[in-house]
DNA sequence: CTACGATCTGGAGCAAGGTCTAGATCAAGT
DNA sequence: ACTTGATCTAGACCTTGCTCCAGATCGTAG
């Protein structure tokens, strides 16, 4: 617990591709787009050493591109983080933004959920009753 | 309202674009790309005309789209609704499936938002306290 | 030493979903 | 007749977000 400390937080690409989901190549993709807040550390061979700091920048990367976000405005936020404080009210704004759409695209899709439920429901009851009435909305 | 009702139900593409959403040309893709379920009619000058029906069509197709459905599935459906009755099971499991992958989606969006809406309170917290914690992490 | 798997770089390629252009035509207004 | 605006077709082009390839190198196991 004293020498292998810092070290045995260093983890290589493919631990970090394990543990965010990310494949190798997105993770060096999103290193050349800028965003990543530092550089990443290397061997003396050149590989990738992540701290765990890093793999959990990429951790919240992850939500963030889940919800929706796109490559840009997560990069344009690594760049704010990256120089430091003093931003503090744009970071605020970018995420607050993303929450609202966040929020509306939920709204959206539960209205599209019972569009569809009902749909359904409509072809589930149809065919229980063995397609035995002759009025069939061929459109639905 | 007898000469004009059936021919006044018919709508041009910029009528159509305005009341779905879609643009002109994305109008004209979705036909080429086979994803409405019969044929657009057509004015002596060529000219396309939508019916009701066509534009109720489409209102699915936007809701659909919304909810992340691929165009892939979009045409699946529709070839489904163009064969006409006989294949409801198969309609049913699509839309299901779907409603399905939609519910999923938006476990995953609000999960992604309470993680947004922490961060936002973590910044706005910060921010009313007017900086002046000088322990702040440079990774929030 | 050798083989093997993981990683490196730079750049090409890909899939989805449209968007836009060019050049022609049509329909209506002045 | 002439201009204007909407539409037509075929096809080139665009953006986003990765994914994959070639060829070289590193590190460990036998």
């Amino acid at each position: 617990m004293t020498t292998t400390e810092a070290a045995s937080q260093l983890l290589s690409i493919g631990e970090v591709a394990g543990r965010t989901g990310l494949s190798v190549h997105a993770l060096r993709f999103y290193e050349r787009e800028g965003l990543l807040v530092g550089p990443v550390q290397r061997t003396s061979g050149g590989g990738r050493r992540y701290t765990s700091f890093d793999v959990d920048w990429l951790l919240i990367c992850v939500k963030l591109r889940a919800s929706g976000m796109p490559l840009a405005d997560l990069k344009h936020f690594a760049e704010l983080v990256r120089q430091g404080p003093g931003n503090e009210a744009e970071r605020l704004r970018l995420l607050d933004a993303h929450r609202q759409r966040v929020d509306a695209q939920i709204q959206a899709l539960e209205e599209c959920r019972s569009v569809i439920a009902w749909k359904v429901g409509v072809y589930a009851e149809h065919l229980a009753r063995g397609k035995a009435g002759g009025l069939w909305d061929p459109t639905a």
